[in-house]
RNA sequence: GGCGCCAUCGUCUAGCCUGGUUAGGACAGCGGCUUUUCAAGCCGUUAACACCGGUUCAAAUCCGGUUGGCGCUACCA
Protein backbone atom coordinates (compact mmCIF):
# COMPACT_ATOMS: atom_id res chain seq x y z
CA UNK A 1 0.00 0.00 0.00
CA UNK A 2 1.05 3.62 -0.87
CA UNK A 3 1.13 5.74 2.50
CA UNK A 4 -0.62 8.81 2.13
CA UNK A 5 -1.01 11.28 5.11
CA UNK A 6 -3.19 14.53 5.30
CA UNK A 7 -3.76 17.16 7.39
CA UNK A 8 -6.89 19.32 6.84
CA UNK A 9 -6.85 22.77 8.69
CA UNK A 10 -9.29 24.83 8.32
CA UNK A 11 -7.99 28.52 7.88
CA UNK A 12 -10.62 30.15 10.46
CA UNK A 13 -7.39 31.05 12.35
CA UNK A 14 -3.54 31.10 12.88
CA UNK A 15 -1.46 27.84 12.73
CA UNK A 16 -1.34 27.20 16.33
CA UNK A 17 0.96 24.56 17.62
CA UNK A 18 -1.82 21.40 18.14
CA UNK A 19 -1.80 21.43 13.78
CA UNK A 20 1.52 21.98 13.35
CA UNK A 21 2.03 18.47 15.61
CA UNK A 22 -0.51 16.79 14.12
CA UNK A 23 1.30 18.09 10.51
CA UNK A 24 4.86 16.78 11.93
CA UNK A 25 3.34 14.05 12.71
CA UNK A 26 1.95 13.11 9.59
CA UNK A 27 5.07 14.49 8.00
CA UNK A 28 7.22 12.06 9.44
CA UNK A 29 5.12 8.72 9.30
CA UNK A 30 4.90 9.24 5.49
CA UNK A 31 8.45 9.84 5.22
CA UNK A 32 9.58 6.94 7.25
CA UNK A 33 7.52 4.81 4.61
CA UNK A 34 8.05 6.52 1.78
CA UNK A 35 4.30 8.06 1.62
CA UNK A 36 3.22 11.24 0.47
CA UNK A 37 2.13 14.08 3.07
CA UNK A 38 -0.98 16.10 2.20
CA UNK A 39 -2.67 19.54 2.51
CA UNK A 40 -5.99 19.91 1.85
CA UNK A 41 -7.45 23.44 3.20
CA UNK A 42 -11.06 22.66 4.76
CA UNK A 43 -12.75 25.87 3.72
CA UNK A 44 -16.07 24.49 3.61
CA UNK A 45 -17.22 27.21 5.78
CA UNK A 46 -17.05 30.21 3.65
CA UNK A 47 -18.29 32.71 6.23
CA UNK A 48 -15.68 31.83 8.95
CA UNK A 49 -12.53 31.07 6.30
CA UNK A 50 -9.84 33.90 5.69
CA UNK A 51 -7.20 33.88 3.11
CA UNK A 52 -4.60 35.11 5.77
CA UNK A 53 -4.69 32.16 7.99
CA UNK A 54 -4.58 29.50 4.93
CA UNK A 55 -1.16 31.59 4.41
CA UNK A 56 0.00 31.05 7.63
CA UNK A 57 -0.25 27.38 7.00
CA UNK A 58 1.98 27.73 4.12
CA UNK A 59 4.20 29.54 5.57
CA UNK A 60 4.59 27.87 8.70
CA UNK A 61 4.91 24.45 6.95
CA UNK A 62 7.52 25.82 5.21
CA UNK A 63 9.52 27.27 7.77
CA UNK A 64 9.44 24.03 9.69
CA UNK A 65 10.84 22.71 6.47
CA UNK A 66 7.63 20.01 6.54
CA UNK A 67 6.40 21.17 3.20
CA UNK A 68 3.84 18.93 1.50
CA UNK A 69 3.75 17.14 -1.38
CA UNK A 70 0.55 18.24 -3.00
CA UNK A 71 -1.44 20.88 -1.69
CA UNK A 72 -3.31 24.21 -3.16
CA UNK A 73 -0.32 25.85 -4.08
CA UNK A 74 1.90 22.94 -5.75
CA UNK A 75 -1.22 20.94 -7.17
CA UNK A 76 -0.99 17.16 -7.04
CA UNK A 77 -3.33 14.65 -8.37
CA UNK A 78 -6.16 14.82 -6.49
CA UNK A 79 -7.20 18.58 -6.74
CA UNK A 80 -8.42 20.59 -5.98
CA UNK A 81 -6.92 20.76 -2.65
CA UNK A 82 -9.25 23.20 -1.22
CA UNK A 83 -12.61 22.80 -0.14
CA UNK A 84 -14.34 25.18 -1.44
CA UNK A 85 -13.43 24.15 -4.90
CA UNK A 86 -14.63 20.66 -4.66
CA UNK A 87 -18.23 21.10 -4.46
CA UNK A 88 -19.50 19.48 -8.09
CA UNK A 89 -17.56 16.30 -6.36
CA UNK A 90 -19.59 16.24 -2.67
CA UNK A 91 -22.67 16.96 -5.03
CA UNK A 92 -22.64 14.03 -6.90
CA UNK A 93 -22.30 11.94 -4.07
CA UNK A 94 -24.98 13.51 -1.47
CA UNK A 95 -27.44 12.77 -4.28
CA UNK A 96 -26.36 9.37 -4.28
CA UNK A 97 -26.66 9.11 -0.80
CA UNK A 98 -29.97 10.82 -1.13
CA UNK A 99 -31.62 8.50 -3.82
CA UNK A 100 -30.69 5.53 -2.17
CA UNK A 101 -32.65 6.58 0.63
CA UNK A 102 -29.31 6.81 3.39
CA UNK A 103 -30.09 10.52 3.88
CA UNK A 104 -32.83 12.40 3.47
CA UNK A 105 -34.11 16.14 4.19
CA UNK A 106 -35.00 17.49 7.52
CA UNK A 107 -37.11 19.83 8.17
CA UNK A 108 -36.98 20.59 11.76
CA UNK A 109 -36.19 24.04 12.83
CA UNK A 110 -32.70 24.64 15.02
CA UNK A 111 -35.40 25.92 17.74
CA UNK A 112 -37.38 22.36 17.54
CA UNK A 113 -34.01 20.60 17.81
CA UNK A 114 -33.05 23.05 21.24
CA UNK A 115 -35.92 21.81 22.91
CA UNK A 116 -35.91 17.97 21.41
CA UNK A 117 -31.62 18.40 23.27
CA UNK A 118 -33.77 20.25 26.88
CA UNK A 119 -35.92 17.32 26.79
CA UNK A 120 -33.06 14.40 26.48
CA UNK A 121 -30.94 16.26 29.09
CA UNK A 122 -33.65 16.32 31.22
CA UNK A 123 -34.03 12.72 31.27
CA UNK A 124 -30.49 12.45 31.44
CA UNK A 125 -30.40 10.60 28.08
CA UNK A 126 -28.04 11.27 24.91
CA UNK A 127 -28.68 13.95 23.14
CA UNK A 128 -28.77 13.08 19.70
CA UNK A 129 -31.51 13.51 17.20
CA UNK A 130 -33.90 10.96 15.77
CA UNK A 131 -35.84 12.38 13.48
CA UNK A 132 -39.04 12.14 11.87
CA UNK A 133 -38.47 13.02 9.05
CA UNK A 134 -35.78 9.97 7.90
CA UNK A 135 -38.18 8.00 6.34
CA UNK A 136 -40.08 10.83 4.21
CA UNK A 137 -39.83 9.59 0.73
CA UNK A 138 -37.26 11.74 -1.18
CA UNK A 139 -39.81 13.02 -3.92
CA UNK A 140 -42.00 14.00 -1.31
CA UNK A 141 -38.88 15.47 1.05
CA UNK A 142 -38.45 17.78 -2.05
CA UNK A 143 -41.72 19.00 -2.51
CA UNK A 144 -41.68 20.04 1.36
CA UNK A 145 -38.11 21.48 0.61
CA UNK A 146 -39.91 24.37 -1.91
CA UNK A 147 -42.58 25.37 0.82
CA UNK A 148 -40.63 25.05 3.92
CA UNK A 149 -37.19 27.66 4.05
CA UNK A 150 -35.49 26.13 6.90
CA UNK A 151 -33.97 22.23 5.94
CA UNK A 152 -30.85 20.43 6.55
CA UNK A 153 -29.61 17.11 5.38
CA UNK A 154 -28.86 14.43 7.80
CA UNK A 155 -27.53 10.73 7.37
CA UNK A 156 -30.00 7.66 8.24
CA UNK A 157 -28.20 6.36 10.97
CA UNK A 158 -28.72 2.63 11.21
CA UNK A 159 -29.85 1.35 14.94
CA UNK A 160 -28.62 -1.19 16.72
CA UNK A 161 -25.29 -1.00 14.69
CA UNK A 162 -21.97 -1.46 16.61
CA UNK A 163 -19.25 0.60 14.69
CA UNK A 164 -15.39 -0.62 15.53
CA UNK A 165 -12.49 0.96 14.08
CA UNK A 166 -8.99 -0.02 15.20
CA UNK A 167 -6.82 3.02 16.01
CA UNK A 168 -3.23 2.73 15.53
CA UNK A 169 -2.66 4.36 19.03
CA UNK A 170 -5.47 3.10 21.10
CA UNK A 171 -6.34 -0.27 20.25
CA UNK A 172 -9.96 -1.03 19.22
CA UNK A 173 -12.42 1.79 19.83
CA UNK A 174 -16.23 1.01 19.47
CA UNK A 175 -19.22 3.19 19.00
CA UNK A 176 -23.11 2.07 19.38
CA UNK A 177 -24.98 3.78 16.41
CA UNK A 178 -28.06 4.36 18.60
CA UNK A 179 -25.71 6.70 20.56
CA UNK A 180 -24.65 8.80 17.03
CA UNK A 181 -28.20 9.93 16.10
CA UNK A 182 -29.45 11.13 12.84
CA UNK A 183 -26.15 13.59 12.10
CA UNK A 184 -26.23 16.63 9.54
CA UNK A 185 -24.12 16.18 6.27
CA UNK A 186 -25.03 19.01 4.65
CA UNK A 187 -26.91 22.28 4.48
CA UNK A 188 -28.21 21.78 0.57
CA UNK A 189 -26.75 20.09 -1.91
CA UNK A 190 -24.03 22.37 -2.96
CA UNK A 191 -22.90 23.06 0.80
CA UNK A 192 -21.47 19.94 2.74
CA UNK A 193 -20.67 19.68 6.13
CA UNK A 194 -17.49 18.35 7.83
CA UNK A 195 -18.14 15.15 8.24
CA UNK A 196 -19.04 14.43 5.05
CA UNK A 197 -16.77 16.58 2.99
CA UNK A 198 -13.86 14.77 4.87
CA UNK A 199 -14.84 11.27 3.84
CA UNK A 200 -15.42 12.39 0.06
CA UNK A 201 -12.22 13.85 0.34
CA UNK A 202 -10.01 11.29 1.98
CA UNK A 203 -11.81 8.37 -0.59
CA UNK A 204 -10.90 10.73 -3.29
CA UNK A 205 -7.24 11.75 -2.31
CA UNK A 206 -6.83 7.82 -1.55
CA UNK A 207 -5.78 9.19 1.75
CA UNK A 208 -4.68 5.58 3.68
CA UNK A 209 -3.82 7.08 6.96
CA UNK A 210 -5.76 9.34 9.04
CA UNK A 211 -3.79 10.93 11.75
CA UNK A 212 -5.21 13.61 13.76
CA UNK A 213 -5.72 15.04 17.18
CA UNK A 214 -7.83 13.20 19.67
CA UNK A 215 -10.98 15.06 20.07
CA UNK A 216 -11.84 13.93 16.43
CA UNK A 217 -12.28 10.08 17.80
CA UNK A 218 -16.08 10.92 18.68
CA UNK A 219 -16.30 11.62 15.06
CA UNK A 220 -15.03 8.57 13.35
CA UNK A 221 -18.12 6.75 14.03
CA UNK A 222 -19.89 8.82 11.60
CA UNK A 223 -17.19 9.42 9.49
CA UNK A 224 -17.32 5.20 9.30
CA UNK A 225 -20.84 5.06 8.84
CA UNK A 226 -20.42 7.41 5.63
CA UNK A 227 -17.86 5.00 4.04
CA UNK A 228 -20.05 1.99 4.28
CA UNK A 229 -22.81 3.46 2.91
CA UNK A 230 -21.02 5.19 0.33
CA UNK A 231 -18.94 1.90 -0.47
CA UNK A 232 -15.64 3.73 0.22
CA UNK A 233 -12.55 2.14 1.62
CA UNK A 234 -11.53 2.45 5.06
CA UNK A 235 -8.82 4.67 6.02
CA UNK A 236 -6.37 3.66 9.16
CA UNK A 237 -6.88 5.88 12.12
CA UNK A 238 -4.28 7.36 14.33
CA UNK A 239 -5.64 9.22 16.83
CA UNK A 240 -3.33 11.57 18.80
CA UNK A 241 -3.45 12.85 22.44
CA UNK A 242 -4.24 16.52 22.63
CA UNK A 243 -2.25 19.35 23.82
CA UNK A 244 -2.55 20.21 27.06
CA UNK A 245 -2.43 24.17 28.69
CA UNK A 246 -0.86 24.40 32.00
CA UNK A 247 -4.76 23.63 33.67
CA UNK A 248 -4.58 19.92 31.84
CA UNK A 249 -7.60 21.13 29.52
CA UNK A 250 -6.87 21.48 25.94
CA UNK A 251 -4.78 24.26 24.08
CA UNK A 252 -6.77 26.27 22.54
CA UNK A 253 -7.04 29.42 20.61
CA UNK A 254 -8.86 31.35 23.51
CA UNK A 255 -6.11 30.32 26.05
CA UNK A 256 -2.60 29.90 25.49
CA UNK A 257 -2.50 28.50 21.77
CA UNK A 258 -0.11 30.45 20.01
CA UNK A 259 0.69 30.72 16.60
CA UNK A 260 3.41 28.88 15.46
CA UNK A 261 5.01 31.63 13.23
CA UNK A 262 4.64 33.65 16.61
CA UNK A 263 7.07 31.37 18.31
CA UNK A 264 9.04 32.30 14.97
CA UNK A 265 8.63 35.90 15.30
CA UNK A 266 10.23 35.19 18.95
CA UNK A 267 13.23 34.48 17.74
CA UNK A 268 12.87 29.72 18.28
CA UNK A 269 14.46 27.92 16.02
CA UNK A 270 12.94 25.36 13.48
CA UNK A 271 15.26 22.72 15.19
CA UNK A 272 14.09 23.24 18.45
CA UNK A 273 10.26 23.56 17.21
CA UNK A 274 10.51 20.07 15.57
CA UNK A 275 12.22 18.49 18.40
CA UNK A 276 10.07 19.33 21.01
CA UNK A 277 6.61 19.24 19.53
CA UNK A 278 7.65 15.43 18.41
CA UNK A 279 8.73 14.84 21.84
CA UNK A 280 5.16 16.01 23.00
CA UNK A 281 3.35 12.74 22.77
CA UNK A 282 6.18 11.09 21.51
CA UNK A 283 9.12 9.56 22.67
CA UNK A 284 11.57 6.84 20.94
CA UNK A 285 12.36 4.89 24.24
CA UNK A 286 15.77 5.70 24.22
CA UNK A 287 17.83 8.18 26.21
CA UNK A 288 18.43 10.72 23.94
CA UNK A 289 16.37 13.56 23.62
CA UNK A 290 18.13 15.65 20.52
CA UNK A 291 16.80 14.70 17.52
CA UNK A 292 16.91 16.40 13.99
CA UNK A 293 14.04 16.29 11.70
CA UNK A 294 16.05 13.65 9.46
CA UNK A 295 16.55 11.63 12.45
CA UNK A 296 12.81 11.69 13.33
CA UNK A 297 11.40 10.51 9.82
CA UNK A 298 13.67 7.59 10.84
CA UNK A 299 12.21 6.59 14.23
CA UNK A 300 8.42 7.79 14.50
CA UNK A 301 6.26 4.77 14.77
CA UNK A 302 2.78 4.72 16.64
CA UNK A 303 3.96 2.13 19.05
CA UNK A 304 5.62 4.88 20.96
CA UNK A 305 2.92 7.47 20.88
CA UNK A 306 1.56 8.54 23.75
CA UNK A 307 -2.45 7.81 24.62
CA UNK A 308 -2.74 10.58 27.17
CA UNK A 309 -2.22 14.71 26.61
CA UNK A 310 1.09 16.13 27.33
CA UNK A 311 1.45 19.38 28.46
CA UNK A 312 2.64 22.32 26.61
CA UNK A 313 6.00 23.24 28.80
CA UNK A 314 7.44 26.32 28.02
CA UNK A 315 10.89 26.01 29.54
CA UNK A 316 11.80 22.75 27.68
CA UNK A 317 11.16 24.53 24.73
CA UNK A 318 13.41 27.10 25.92
CA UNK A 319 16.03 24.50 26.76
CA UNK A 320 15.83 22.90 23.72
CA UNK A 321 15.90 26.45 21.58
CA UNK A 322 18.68 27.60 24.04
CA UNK A 323 20.43 24.08 22.93
CA UNK A 324 20.00 24.49 19.11
CA UNK A 325 21.21 28.35 19.43
CA UNK A 326 25.01 27.08 21.34
CA UNK A 327 24.85 24.70 17.79
CA UNK A 328 24.69 27.54 15.62
CA UNK A 329 28.35 28.95 14.22
CA UNK A 330 28.76 32.78 14.89
CA UNK A 331 27.91 33.73 11.32
CA UNK A 332 24.89 31.52 11.17
CA UNK A 333 23.38 33.50 14.58
CA UNK A 334 24.47 36.50 13.65
CA UNK A 335 22.21 36.06 10.70
CA UNK A 336 19.45 34.66 12.65
CA UNK A 337 20.02 37.55 15.43
CA UNK A 338 19.86 40.58 12.37
CA UNK A 339 16.18 41.31 12.34
CA UNK A 340 16.10 41.31 16.45
CA UNK A 341 18.56 43.93 17.13
CA UNK A 342 17.35 47.50 18.05
CA UNK A 343 17.94 50.08 15.68
CA UNK A 344 20.89 51.38 16.67
CA UNK A 345 22.60 48.59 16.08
CA UNK A 346 21.21 47.92 12.47
CA UNK A 347 24.20 51.20 11.74
CA UNK A 348 26.78 49.23 13.02
CA UNK A 349 29.46 46.83 10.90
CA UNK A 350 29.06 43.38 10.60
CA UNK A 351 32.49 42.47 12.54
CA UNK A 352 31.23 44.35 15.69
CA UNK A 353 27.66 42.60 15.67
CA UNK A 354 29.48 39.46 15.64
CA UNK A 355 31.49 40.42 18.31
CA UNK A 356 28.46 41.01 20.62
CA UNK A 357 26.40 38.20 19.27
CA UNK A 358 29.37 35.49 19.76
CA UNK A 359 29.41 37.11 23.93
CA UNK A 360 25.98 36.43 24.33
CA UNK A 361 25.08 33.47 22.67
CA UNK A 362 25.47 30.87 25.63
CA UNK A 363 22.61 33.14 27.54
CA UNK A 364 20.47 33.43 24.49
CA UNK A 365 17.02 31.69 25.02
CA UNK A 366 15.68 32.96 21.90
CA UNK A 367 16.79 35.22 19.69
CA UNK A 368 14.91 38.24 20.12
CA UNK A 369 16.31 38.18 23.62
CA UNK A 370 19.63 39.67 21.70
CA UNK A 371 17.85 42.99 21.69
CA UNK A 372 17.47 43.45 25.50
CA UNK A 373 20.63 41.27 26.24
CA UNK A 374 22.90 44.00 24.18
CA UNK A 375 21.52 47.53 24.56
CA UNK A 376 23.85 48.41 27.16
CA UNK A 377 26.41 48.28 24.62
CA UNK A 378 25.03 51.14 22.62
CA UNK A 379 23.70 52.96 25.28
CA UNK A 380 24.36 53.24 28.90
CA UNK A 381 21.52 51.26 30.78
CA UNK A 382 19.36 53.09 34.12
CA UNK A 383 19.54 50.30 36.93
CA UNK A 384 19.12 50.87 40.76
CA UNK A 385 21.98 51.09 42.39
CA UNK A 386 21.56 48.20 45.39
CA UNK A 387 22.13 45.82 42.35
CA UNK A 388 26.04 47.08 42.39
CA UNK A 389 26.61 45.39 44.86
CA UNK A 390 27.93 41.89 45.21
CA UNK A 391 25.63 39.47 47.76
CA UNK A 392 25.66 41.13 50.48
CA UNK A 393 28.75 43.09 51.12
CA UNK A 394 28.59 46.51 52.11
CA UNK A 395 28.03 49.93 50.50
CA UNK A 396 31.52 51.59 51.13
CA UNK A 397 33.24 48.01 50.06
CA UNK A 398 31.40 48.46 46.75
CA UNK A 399 32.85 52.07 46.00
CA UNK A 400 36.39 50.92 46.82
CA UNK A 401 35.97 47.88 44.49
CA UNK A 402 34.41 50.47 41.89
CA UNK A 403 37.30 53.32 42.62
CA UNK A 404 40.24 50.46 42.92
CA UNK A 405 38.70 49.57 39.10
CA UNK A 406 38.47 53.05 38.33
CA UNK A 407 42.17 53.77 38.68
CA UNK A 408 43.36 50.75 37.33
CA UNK A 409 41.70 51.79 33.74
CA UNK A 410 43.01 55.10 34.36
CA UNK A 411 46.44 53.74 34.10
CA UNK A 412 45.65 51.13 30.96
CA UNK A 413 46.46 52.93 27.71
CA UNK A 414 44.02 51.77 25.37
CA UNK A 415 44.00 49.49 23.18
CA UNK A 416 44.38 47.05 24.82
CA UNK A 417 43.85 42.68 25.05
CA UNK A 418 41.87 40.84 27.04
CA UNK A 419 44.38 38.84 28.52
CA UNK A 420 46.48 41.54 29.44
CA UNK A 421 43.55 43.66 30.66
CA UNK A 422 42.23 40.30 33.06
CA UNK A 423 46.29 39.87 34.18
CA UNK A 424 46.80 43.54 35.44
CA UNK A 425 43.53 43.74 37.28
CA UNK A 426 44.20 40.64 39.10
CA UNK A 427 47.62 41.57 39.72
CA UNK A 428 46.56 44.82 41.16
CA UNK A 429 43.94 44.16 42.96
CA UNK A 430 43.87 45.69 46.31
CA UNK A 431 44.49 42.69 48.40
CA UNK A 432 41.96 43.68 51.53
CA UNK A 433 38.81 41.92 49.22
CA UNK A 434 37.43 38.95 50.23
CA UNK A 435 36.75 37.49 45.85
CA UNK A 436 37.47 38.63 42.96
CA UNK A 437 33.70 38.53 43.21
CA UNK A 438 33.58 41.88 44.75
CA UNK A 439 35.66 43.90 42.48
CA UNK A 440 34.18 41.79 39.25
CA UNK A 441 30.21 41.76 40.10
CA UNK A 442 29.74 45.49 40.67
CA UNK A 443 32.06 46.53 37.53
CA UNK A 444 30.07 44.72 35.60
CA UNK A 445 26.83 45.72 37.05
CA UNK A 446 28.11 49.42 36.20
CA UNK A 447 29.11 48.42 32.90
CA UNK A 448 26.19 46.67 31.45
CA UNK A 449 23.33 47.61 34.19
CA UNK A 450 22.75 43.78 34.65
CA UNK A 451 22.55 41.08 36.70
CA UNK A 452 23.46 38.41 33.70
CA UNK A 453 25.98 39.85 31.15
CA UNK A 454 29.28 38.67 29.59
CA UNK A 455 32.71 38.98 31.76
CA UNK A 456 33.49 42.87 32.67
CA UNK A 457 36.49 42.33 30.69
CA UNK A 458 35.11 41.61 27.59
CA UNK A 459 32.74 44.33 27.96
CA UNK A 460 35.54 46.59 28.24
CA UNK A 461 36.78 45.38 25.20
CA UNK A 462 34.34 46.71 23.19
CA UNK A 463 33.32 50.07 24.89
CA UNK A 464 36.78 51.38 25.28
CA UNK A 465 38.78 52.70 27.96
CA UNK A 466 36.93 56.37 28.10
CA UNK A 467 33.35 54.69 27.74
CA UNK A 468 34.17 52.18 30.37
CA UNK A 469 35.57 55.07 33.14
CA UNK A 470 32.37 57.34 32.01
CA UNK A 471 30.03 54.16 33.07
CA UNK A 472 32.54 53.35 36.59
CA UNK A 473 32.15 57.13 37.47
CA UNK A 474 28.46 57.23 36.81
CA UNK A 475 27.89 54.40 38.88
CA UNK A 476 30.27 55.54 41.62
CA UNK A 477 27.90 59.24 41.89
CA UNK A 478 25.10 56.89 41.59
CA UNK A 479 26.39 54.99 44.95
CA UNK A 480 27.57 58.36 46.71
CA UNK A 481 24.49 60.31 46.35
CA UNK A 482 22.43 58.01 48.44
C1' G B 1 -26.39 14.56 31.88
C1' G B 2 -24.87 11.00 27.74
C1' C B 3 -20.98 8.85 24.90
C1' G B 4 -15.79 8.21 24.30
C1' C B 5 -10.64 8.50 25.66
C1' C B 6 -7.03 8.53 29.43
C1' A B 7 -4.24 7.87 34.36
C1' U B 8 4.26 6.75 36.53
C1' C B 9 8.19 12.60 39.74
C1' G B 10 5.65 19.82 39.33
C1' U B 11 6.21 18.95 33.53
C1' C B 12 7.68 15.66 29.10
C1' U B 13 8.46 10.59 29.62
C1' A B 14 11.29 5.09 29.98
C1' G B 15 9.61 0.61 32.02
C1' C B 16 3.76 -2.29 31.08
C1' C B 17 2.59 -6.20 25.63
C1' U B 18 6.48 -10.92 27.43
C1' G B 19 4.88 -9.86 36.18
C1' G B 20 10.70 -10.27 39.95
C1' U B 21 14.10 -2.75 38.44
C1' U B 22 17.78 0.63 44.15
C1' A B 23 11.13 2.53 39.14
C1' G B 24 15.59 5.17 34.60
C1' G B 25 16.28 9.84 31.64
C1' A B 26 15.22 15.06 30.36
C1' C B 27 13.15 20.13 31.76
C1' A B 28 12.28 23.01 36.03
C1' G B 29 13.93 23.32 41.44
C1' C B 30 17.83 22.75 45.01
C1' G B 31 23.24 22.05 46.23
C1' G B 32 28.30 21.90 44.64
C1' C B 33 32.58 22.45 41.20
C1' U B 34 34.64 25.74 37.59
C1' U B 35 40.82 28.03 43.89
C1' U B 36 37.79 35.04 39.04
C1' U B 37 31.71 38.09 38.45
C1' C B 38 26.62 36.65 35.16
C1' A B 39 25.65 32.87 32.14
C1' A B 40 27.21 28.36 29.85
C1' G B 41 29.41 23.67 31.16
C1' C B 42 30.25 19.63 34.58
C1' C B 43 28.82 16.83 39.03
C1' G B 44 25.28 15.71 42.68
C1' U B 45 20.27 15.90 44.72
C1' U B 46 14.83 16.42 45.76
C1' A B 47 10.51 14.18 43.62
C1' A B 48 6.07 9.54 40.99
C1' C B 49 3.50 4.01 39.88
C1' A B 50 -4.52 7.84 41.64
C1' C B 51 -7.47 4.45 44.91
C1' C B 52 -9.73 -0.34 46.26
C1' G B 53 -10.09 -5.36 45.36
C1' G B 54 -8.70 -9.91 42.56
C1' U B 55 -5.06 -13.40 40.20
C1' U B 56 0.05 -14.83 41.72
C1' C B 57 5.36 -17.07 45.71
C1' A B 58 5.72 -12.11 43.49
C1' A B 59 1.80 -6.61 40.39
C1' A B 60 3.73 -0.01 38.07
C1' U B 61 3.16 -4.29 34.81
C1' C B 62 -2.49 -8.98 34.09
C1' C B 63 -8.14 -8.64 35.47
C1' G B 64 -12.42 -6.04 37.76
C1' G B 65 -14.29 -1.83 40.05
C1' U B 66 -13.93 3.23 42.09
C1' U B 67 -12.26 8.03 41.71
C1' G B 68 -10.35 11.80 38.90
C1' G B 69 -9.03 14.42 34.39
C1' C B 70 -9.89 15.48 29.45
C1' G B 71 -12.53 15.36 24.75
C1' C B 72 -17.05 15.28 21.97
C1' U B 73 -22.07 16.24 22.46
C1' A B 74 -23.82 22.36 15.92
C1' C B 75 -27.47 23.79 10.11
C1' C B 76 -18.17 24.75 13.04
C1' A B 77 -14.03 22.28 11.55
Amino acid sequence: MIIRTRIAPSPTGLFHIGTARTALFNYLFAKRYGGKFILRIEDTDHERSKPEFENDIFEGLKWLGIAPDEDPLGGGLFGPYRQSERTEKYQIYLEKLLSEGNAFYCFHSEKELAVEQDRWTAERKQAFHECEYRNTPLKEGEQIKKEKKSFVIRFKTPAGVTVMFRDLIRGEVSFETSFVGDFSIAKDITVPLYNFAVVVDDELMKISHVIRGEDHISNTPKQLLLIEALGFSRPQYAHLPLILGADRSKLSKRHGAISLNEFREQGYLREAMINFMAFLGWNPGGERELFSLAELENEFSFEKVQKAGAVFNQEKLDWFNAHYIKQKTIDELTQLCAPYFNPESRIQNPEFLKKIVALEQPRLKKLSDIKESTQFFFKEAGYDATLLAWKDSAEEKTIRALECAKTLLERIADPFEKIKLQDVFFAEIDKSFQGKGELLWPLRVALSGKKTSPSPFEIIEILGREESLRRVNGALMNLKRR
